[in-house]
RNA sequence: GGGCCGGUAGCUCAGUUAGGGAGAGCGUCCGGCUUUUAACCGGACGGUCGGGGGUUCGAAUCCCUCCCGGCCCGCCA
C-alpha cells in the first residue's frame, strides 16, 4: 500500500515474496514502486500461462536450480491413503512434467513422514487394496499399544508389510502407478537412520539459544530450556519430549521419557533415562520440514491450505536463518469437498483412488488435478457424469473442435500432461462414448448389443478397428459401476429371468400384438412407434403400456427409451419375454 | 478478534495475466425425430459476476469497505 506509514511497526521479518500463494495475487511487485531492491524478483516479462503448472515452472527457473530438480511432497501415515493426500503426489507432478518437458532434469520424492508417532487410533483404515475397513477388523488393542511409537515401529494391522507406515507408504505408491506418476518414496524414517539428518540435527543442538529464539516466535512453549529433539526411547520405543542434556562431540542426548499430551488424552512415558544417539530421535515437525529441505535439496513443494499461515511462515525462517537455506518454491493447493462436505475418514467421508478408478477412467482423474489448485472444489459421486463431460470436452478442444478459445488454449497445453504423453501427445482424438450413453449400455451385459446400439446412435465411427471400439466401449464398465454405486436414473438391469407380474387383460393383449410385431422383423424405431399404436389400439395408457414394458424388461416401472431398446436385443428373448413366456 | 484464501446462471465451472460483448456444459422448459418415457437434434428461459462505495468515457477484472465460507493464529503434524 502506500509507501510512508511504515511506523515502527516492528519484524517485517517475511516479506510479502515470501507468499505461499504464487498462483494468487500477482503479491509480489505489484505495486511498481517498491523500485530498485527488486532484480531477482519474479523474472519480469514472463507471459501469460493458460496452465497453472507453467507458473510455478516459471518461478522455479527463475531460481536457477542445479539439476536434478527435486520436487517433494509427503504426508504423516493416517489411516487412509485418501484422494485427498494424493493432491502431495499429483500437482508436483504436473510441474514436474512441465520442467522436464522444458528439457530439466527432475526428481520428485514424497517424504512418508514415518518417525512421527501414532498420536490417536485412527477410526477407520484401508487394507491393501484400498478398501476402507473399520478398526474393528484389526487387531485395535494392538495398535493401542503402540500409542506413541513411530508408524514404522508399528505393526502393519493387515500383518502384510513390516510396519503400518510400510503399509501406507505402499497405499500411496500404488495409487501413484496406477495413474503413472514416477514418484520416489522416502522413509524419513531412514533418513535418520541412514544419518542423512545429522548434519541438520547437529546444526540446530549446536545452537540452541539461537534455535530457541527463532521458534519462540511460533510456539509458546519454547523456552530457555525447550531442546527441539525427540528421542526413542530406547525401553518403550515411544517418542519422547524431554531432553535434558545434549552432547555434541558424541552426537547423543540425554532424555527421560515423561508422559506426552495429545489432546484431551495423555501418552503415558515409562520414565526411563536413557541416552540416544542423533539417529534415535527426530526433530519436531517446524524444524523437520525445512530439514528435509535442505536434506534433500527441494527446489518446490505443494502443500494444503492448512499449512499455509502456520507451518509455511515458520519454515521459511528456519530455513534462513536455522540452515541457511532456501526455502523451496511454494503453492498452497485449495481442499478439496467430496459430496459436499469435508473430506473426513472419522465420518466415512472418503474416497481412495481404487475406488475411482472403477468410476472412471486415470486421465479424467488426472484431469480433475489439472484444474486450477486455487479453486475449492467438490468432487460430487452422484454427478461425475459431469466431470466426465468435462473431461471430453477438454479432450475435444485439444483436438481443435470446441469454439472456446480459453479451454483450447488450457487444453493446448495441459492435455498432453493429463494423459501422461508430454513427448508423443496423442494424433487422433479417442472415440468417447458420453458416460450417460455408457450407463445406458451397461444396463445389458451383451458385447455386441453394446456395440450395436452405439453404432446406431452413432457414436462409433464406421471405420473404427476393433481395438478402438475396444477401448470405447471399456466406458462401459466404469459407467455400470458408477449406476450401482449411485443407484441413479441409469442403474437399470435388463432381467434375464421373468419377472414376477400380472398384467390386466388390455395390457395382456396389447403386449401380444406387440410380440407378433417384434417377430415379424422391425428395427427399434419401429417398435418404438409401434408401442404408442398398439397401446391405443388397445384402449391403454401409453404409461401404463410402457410401465408393464419396463416391469417386463427391467423389473423396475421405468427405464430408457424403450424401443430403441428392445431393437437391439436378441429378437427371440424379445417376443418371449413380451409373451410372458421366458 | 487478527491474518490468508475463496465467493460468476439451479448444478459443475471458464473468463480476472494486459479494464471495453457476461459465457460454456449440464439441468429445467418448449419444440423436433409419423411417438408424453431419461440416449439424438433445435430453441428458449435463466445471473444485482456476494453487497456497497470509489477510480475510469467504460469495472466480474483496479482501489476501499462490509457480508458469507474455509484455513491458520495453544499442542501436534
Amino acid at each position: 500500500m502506500s509507501a510512508d506509514d511504515d511506523a515502527p511497526d516492528a519484524e517485517a521479518d517475511s516479506t510479502p515474496a515470501d507468499s505461499p500463494h504464487i498462483l494468487s495475487e500477482q503479491a509480489r511487485g505489484a505495486d511498481g514502486e517498491v523500485g530498485a531492491g527488486d532484480e531477482t524478483g519474479d523474472g519480469g516479462g514472463k507471459g501469460f500461462h493458460a496452465f497453472w503448472a507453467d507458473v510455478v515452472a516459471d518461478e522455479i527457473e527463475a531460481r536457477d536450480p542445479d539439476e536434478p530438480i527435486v520436487i517433494k511432497g509427503g504426508v504423516s501415515p493416517s489411516g487412509v491413503a485418501h484422494l485427498g493426500n494424493f493432491n502431495e503426489i499429483i500437482r508436483g507432478y504436473f510441474v514436474a512434467a512441465v520442467l522436464r518437458e522444458r528439457g530439466h532434469e527432475v526428481r520428485q520424492v514424497f517424504t512418508s513422514d514415518d518417525k512421527d508417532p501414532l498420536r490417536k487410533l485412527p477410526r477407520k483404515l484401508a487394507n491393501a487394496d484400498g478398501e476402507i475397513v473399520g478398526l474393528g477388523e484389526v487387531d485395535a488393542g494392538a495398535l493401542g499399544r503402540n500409542l506413541g511409537k513411530p508408524y514404522t515401529a508399528i505393526p502393519d494391522p493387515f500383518g502384510e508389510r513390516e510396519s503400518y507406515a510400510a503399509h501406507f507408504a505402499a497405499l500411496l505408491k500404488a495409487d501413484a502407478d496406477r495413474l503413472s506418476i514416477p514418484v520416489e518414496m522416502v522413509s524419513n524414517t531412514e533418513l535418520y537412520a541412514d544419518g542423512a539428518f545429522d548434519e541438520v540435527t547437529r546444526t540446530v543442538l549446536a545452537d540452541l539459544d539461537g534455535v530457541r529464539e527463532v521458534l519462540s516466535e511460533y510456539q509458546d512453549k519454547v523456552d530457555g530450556e525447550y531442546v527441539p529433539f525427540n528421542p526413542v526411547c530406547s525401553e518403550c520405543g515411544k517418542i519422547t519430549e524431554t531432553v535434558t542434556s545434549v552432547d555434541l562431540d558424541a552426537e547423543t542426548v540425554e532424555y527421560v521419557c515423561t508422559d506426552m499430551d495429545v489432546g484431551d488424552n495423555t501418552i503415558e512415558g515409562c520414565g526411563h533415562e536413557g541416552t540416544a544417539t542423533f539417529r534415535e530421535g527426530k526433530l519436531p515437525w517446524r524444524l523437520e520440514w525445512p530439514g528435509q529441505w535442505d536434506v534433500l535439496g527441494v527446489d518446490f513443494e505443494p502443500f494444503g491450505k492448512d499449512h499455509a499461515e502456520g507451518s509455511w511462515p515458520s519454515g521459511v525462517d528456519v530455513a534462513r536463518r536455522v540452515f541457511g537455506t532456501e526455502p523451496p518454491v511454494p503453492m498452497v493447493y485449495e481442499w478439496f469437498t467430496l459430496n459436499g462436505e469435508p473430506l473426513s475418514s472419522s465420518a466415512g467421508n472418503i474416497v481412495t483412488v481404487p475406488e475411482l478408478l472403477e468410476l472412471l477412467e486415470p486421465a479424467v482423474l488426472r484431469y480433475f488435478f489439472a484444474l486450477h489448485p486455487k479453486k475449492a472444489r467438490d468432487l460430487d459421486i452422484e454427478r461425475l457424469d459431469q466431470l466426465v463431460d468435462r473431461f471430453d470436452r477438454f479432450e475435444r478442444a485439444y483436438f481443435g473442435e470446441v469454439d472456446d478459445e480459453d479451454l483450447t488454449a488450457f487444453a493446448e497445453r495441459a492435455y498432453p500432461f493429463v494423459v501422461g504423453r508430454a513427448d508423443d501427445p496423442p494424433e487422433e482424438k479417442p472415440v468417447r462414448l458420453p458416460y450417460t450413453f455408457a450407463a445406458v449400455l451397461g444396463m445389458v451385459d451383451d458385447p455386441d448389443f453394446r456395440e450395436r446400439l452405439a453404432r446406431d446412435e452413432g457414436h462409433i465411427p464406421e471405420d473404427a478397428s476393433d481395438e478402438v471400439v475396444e477401448a470405447a466401449l471399456a466406458r462401459v464398465e466404469k459407467a455400470r459401476s458408477w449406476a450401482e454405486r449411485t443407484g441413479n436414473e441409469y442403474d437399470y438391469r435388463l432381467q434375464t429371468e421373468l419377472p414376477d407380474a400380472d398384467f390386466d387383460d388390455d395390457i395382456a393383449a396389447a403386449l401380444d400384438d406387440l410380440a407378433d410385431f417384434v417377430a415379424a422383423g422391425h428395427d427399434g424405431d419401429a417398435i418404438q412407434s409401434e408401442m404408442y399404436e398398439t397401446a391405443r389400439a388397445h384402449d391403454v395408457e401409453v404409461s401404463d403400456f410402457f410401465a408393464a414394458g419396463y416391469r417386463l424388461f427391467f423389473d423396475d416401472t421405468q427405464g430408457p427409451r424403450l424401443g430403441e431398446f428392445l431393437g437391439e436385443l436378441e429378437r427371440d428373448y424379445v417376443v418371449a419375454r413380451l409373451r410372458r413366456e421366458a
